[in-house]
Formats: C-alpha cells, sequence, structure tokens
DNA sequence: CCACGCTCCTGCGCGC
DNA sequence: TGCGCGCAGGAGCGTG
C-alpha cells in the first residue's frame, strides 16, 4: 500500500524517464476509480510532461496548460513501458509518450486521476494540507500548536491531513513506537518535548523508509519489473502477539477509528 | 471547529 | 481442492 515514501520512490521513477517527454494519447480503459477519470485528459495529446511534483501522496504531473492529479490510494502503482504488454484487467489508464507508456495499474480502485488547471492551492483536494513531514515547517512547536485542543487520540491526530501529510496506518504505528508514545494518549496533552519526540520520530522513520525504496529505483524501467516497493522491518506494524524488538513484551493490537494499532505496553507510555 | 462512522473496491487468508 | 466469508486500508464526505 503506497504511503508517503513509495508516492515519493514512484515520483522519482517516473519523472527521470519520462520529463521533458510530449504525451501523444491518453488511454483510458476503466474510468471508474474514485472520481469519473475526466474525459478532458485527452486534450493533454500534444503537450510535454515540464515536471513531476509530490504533494502530500499526490502526484502531480505538470504540463503547460495544467496538472495531471494522480493518487494511488490503497493498491495503485504506475509503470514505465518502453515496450508495454498486453494490458492487464487492472490497468486503467496509459499515458502514452513517445518512446514510453506510463501505465496505471489499481485493482482495487480506491485511486484517483484529475486535472486542474489553477494554482495548486485552489483545488479542493490540495486547499487544506498541513505541512510536508519532512519540512522544516513541520516541528516540535507546530505540532504542539496544532495539537492545542484535540481530544482525540495521538494516533488519528497525526494520520489527519490537516496536521500533518503523508503519515498512513503503517507509519503512525512505526512512529509512535519508536516515540515511545502509546497510540491512544489524548492527542492535546503531549508535552512539548514528546511532540518534538515525534515529529522525530516520523521524519525518521519516513526518510528511512525512502532510503530503502530508493534502491530498487531502477525498477520501474523494466518492462517486467516490480515496482518500487520496499520491505521494512517493523516495529510494531502486523507484529501482534510477538515479542517486541526492544524489550521482549508481547507487542499488542487494538482498533482505532477502525483501523489496527500495533503497540507496545512495556516501551509506549 | 471537532469527532466519528460510512463508503468505495478487490485480493487474500482462513475455516470448513 | 474449492467455496464463501470477513477483513484490510486512504481519505473524502456527511452527520451530529
Amino acid at each position: 500500500m503506497p504511503e508517503l515514501p513509495e508516492v515519493e520512490v514512484t515520483r522519482r521513477g517516473i519523472a527521470a524517464p519520462l520529463q521533458g517527454r510530449t504525451l501523444h494519447r491518453v488511454v483510458v480503459r476503466n474510468a471508474a476509480l474514485r472520481w469519473p477519470v475526466p474525459d478532458c485528459l485527452h486534450t493533454l495529446a500534444g503537450q510535454t510532461l515540464l515536471a513531476v511534483d509530490r504533494r502530500a501522496k499526490y502526484l502531480l504531473l505538470r504540463f503547460a496548460h495544467g496538472t495531471l492529479i494522480m493518487h494511488l490510494g490503497m493498491s495503485g502503482s504506475l509503470r514505465v513501458l518502453e515496450r508495454p504488454p498486453e494490458p492487464g484487467k487492472h490497468d486503467h489508464l496509459d499515458l502514452c509518450f513517445d518512446g514510453a507508456v506510463l501505465r496505471l495499474r489499481d485493482p482495487r480502485r480506491f485511486g484517483a486521476v484529475l486535472w486542474h488547471d489553477g494554482p495548486d492551492d485552489t483545488h479542493p483536494l490540495l486547499a487544506h494540507l498541513g505541512p510536508e513531514p519532512l519540512s522544516t515547517q513541520f516541528n516540535g512547536t507546530y505540532l504542539k500548536a496544532a495539537l492545542i485542543a484535540r481530544r482525540v487520540a495521538i494516533k488519528q491526530a497525526i494520520m489527519d491531513a490537516t496536521v500533518v501529510v503523508g503519515v498512513g496506518n503503517i507509519y503512525a504505528s512505526e512512529s509512535l513506537f519508536r516515540a515511545g508514545i502509546r497510540p491512544s494518549q489524548p492527542a492535546g496533552r503531549l508535552s512539548a518535548a514528546r511532540c518534538t519526540r515525534l515529529v522525530t520520530a516520523i521524519k525518521d522513520t519516513l526518510q528511512e523508509a525512502l532510503r530503502a525504496g530508493g534502491s530498487t529505483l531502477r525498477d520501474f524501467a523494466q518492462a517486467d519489473g516490480e515496482p518500487g516497493y520496499f520491505q521494512q522491518q517493523y516495529f510494531a506494524y502486523g507484529r501482534a502477539g510477538q515479542p517486541c524488538r526492544i524489550c521482549g513484551a508481547t507487542v499488542r493490537v487494538l482498533r482505532m477509528a477502525q483501523r489496527s494499532t500495533f503497540w507496545c505496553p512495556d516501551c509506549q507510555h
């Protein structure tokens, strides 16, 4: 499931081979993604891909007349194919550039492909996003202020994209483990020191995943390669009933806001 | 403003 | 071996 590191790895993987190339055709095989893929994408024919940016988990493909916004949802992946094989059942969209096809595969269709022709902050999906987790704007002082008066659990708060973007369910559990903070702690009660600790943990967790993902980047150029996902040694996520890697206590799981949450009762308070 | 629960969808793992 | 069920999850959106 693409979280922010995977999306950033994807961004780099598609930017390198496609930037500067001209799009000559858009093929939509299934427009029924999270929102209908708009018909106006066909007007992209003839335009050059100027850059590929990222905001939160949205990929932003820049063209002269606007931005193609893509979200990979739960199961989306993008591949650059120089010799594209016959599309599979879940290959919903091709952006055909000269010399390579950018193909979107998304079995669960939680993803999105949209078009926007104004500044980023005028798009409803992008307008109210919090800071990027790896930016200097995301720091302990900011987080402390953002959490004041929030009575939800800290885990839910850091997964709220108006607080900080890019922290999904896996890295929420991992970051809280590293920070030694129990996921159920009320967000507004975290001390400034613990906010700073949590910010550091989030940055470390995401950066480590990013580094690990970067090593498989070259796979994007291969017709039969796996997308650039990576394995990570999780401390907490998915380890319910197993011994904590640090202290040996049994890792627990609980449901918070319909999401599995993993934590160590001895390491996290 | 804040919090919560619902929703979309398919693949997978499990029990029988 | 096969079938059917329940779960997993990002994040927008409607409701209270």
